[in-house]
DNA sequence: GTTTTTACTAAACAGTGTTCATTATATTTA
DNA sequence: TAAATATAATGAACACTGTTTAGTAAAAAC
């Protein structure tokens, strides 16, 4: 029987060294060059193995796409300590951008590339999404219930502030700034500067 | 001399030829499906043929990339008859939004694909993108000078409004809205509501 | 020790963007 | 008008892509 147990974990390690080096390659290489044959070379097995592993590419992604999540996700329930709840939203949609800033290639497949969404329909909910916006929901919801802030629809506040963060970053990561007359530092400098003002016109 | 510029005329025939049927195919089949080889067949000639009037699958793209901003700059500047500039601020981003909603293929080609952007790098100005970002930023400016509105930095504010307009559609576009537990017409009714609350915050 | 199951892979399929030598056509020159 | 030149178009190939399948080698079960 704990030969069964030991195939499970075979099983398992060998989808990990997929994601790792998958991980790593798109970290390095991008979306595009990361292809199935580049991953097989990298762990050094023929690419028709994989495909015991993952049923596609988009599947593969899909789970990179859930640890950026989980990593967002973190970073974001850091800011547990800050009790005032308007603080602790300024605080996530400043966690948001620089999170957007420092991965572009991650927030790409979070919350842009249509990849991942096809294994997203198969499972019966997106939990690692959620679970982020989760949290941004429910500081929301004390900024609502403390008054600190305009408006009764925490689902409309939260997906306002998404929004408007993913706005600014998307466009930013897509390159539909520099392409206008815009210096790139100030650019950068006006990602905060119009989170501040975005907040602060959403004060009580 | 004649034959020289019928010679001209029968090039750009030729090229308008190439990107009507990409359009087509773009808008009916999607990007991918729009190969070289599809559009190739559609006009009946050989797939190489098409890179003799096109350097390569992204300028194709570009063009159609430039339509599709003369389409939506057409749109906004139906608004010059509204002479108070809050309410024509509030009309753009109407018209941007639905926009977005009924040509969800224009909108990635515009604002989300990295495709047309290499072909942009080329160009020495991003004419059809400034062009309508132009005419935000004017009546954004009307807003700021006869006090209509918070702040004064006109051009922070178009950006910040652009982002917040982007954001919502692109996340809808991209389906990161119905991936939630949210039913679609709520959403969708969302976008006017939030539009609704973002502007109402700005006035002064 | 034989049979069965599992793990893996070489090779192929159908597709992609793109290039290039070659052919067919049209224009210019003698 | 006939030969020479310039232009336009293409078939075939290159180097990729994701994915499937038939066949092989190793491990597990009997």
């Amino acid at each position: 029987m704990a030969i069964k147990e030991r195939k499970e974990r075979e099983k398992q390690d060998m989808r990990n060294l997929i994601i790792d080096s998958a991980t790593g390659l798109f970290l390095k290489l991008g979306y595009d060059k990361t292809s199935i044959r580049t991953i097989a070379e990298d762990i050094e097995y023929s690419p028709a193995t994989i495909y015991l592993y993952f049923k596609d590419k988009d599947e593969i992604f899909y789970v990179i796409h859930e640890n950026a999540f989980a990593l967002l996700d973190k970073e974001f329930r850091k800011h547990d300590v800050i009790e005032n709840h308007f603080e602790r939203l300024a605080a996530i949609c400043s966690t948001y951008i620089n999170f957007a800033l420092k991965n572009p290639d991650y927030y790409d497949l979070m919350f842009i590339m249509r990849a991942p969404l096809s294994q997203i329909a198969c499972e019966e909910t997106w939990t690692a999404g959620n679970c982020a916006f989760d949290y941004l929901l429910d500081t929301m919801s004390g900024c609502v219930d403390e008054k600190l802030i305009k408006g009764g629809d925490k689902f409309l506040l939260a997906m306002s502030v998404w929004s408007f963060g993913h706005g600014l970053v998307s466009l930013y990561v897509r390159g539909r700034f520099d392409v206008m007359n815009m210096p790139e530092d100030v650019v950068k400098d006006m990602l905060d500067k119009a989170v501040a003002n975005f907040l602060n016109n959403l004060k009580a």
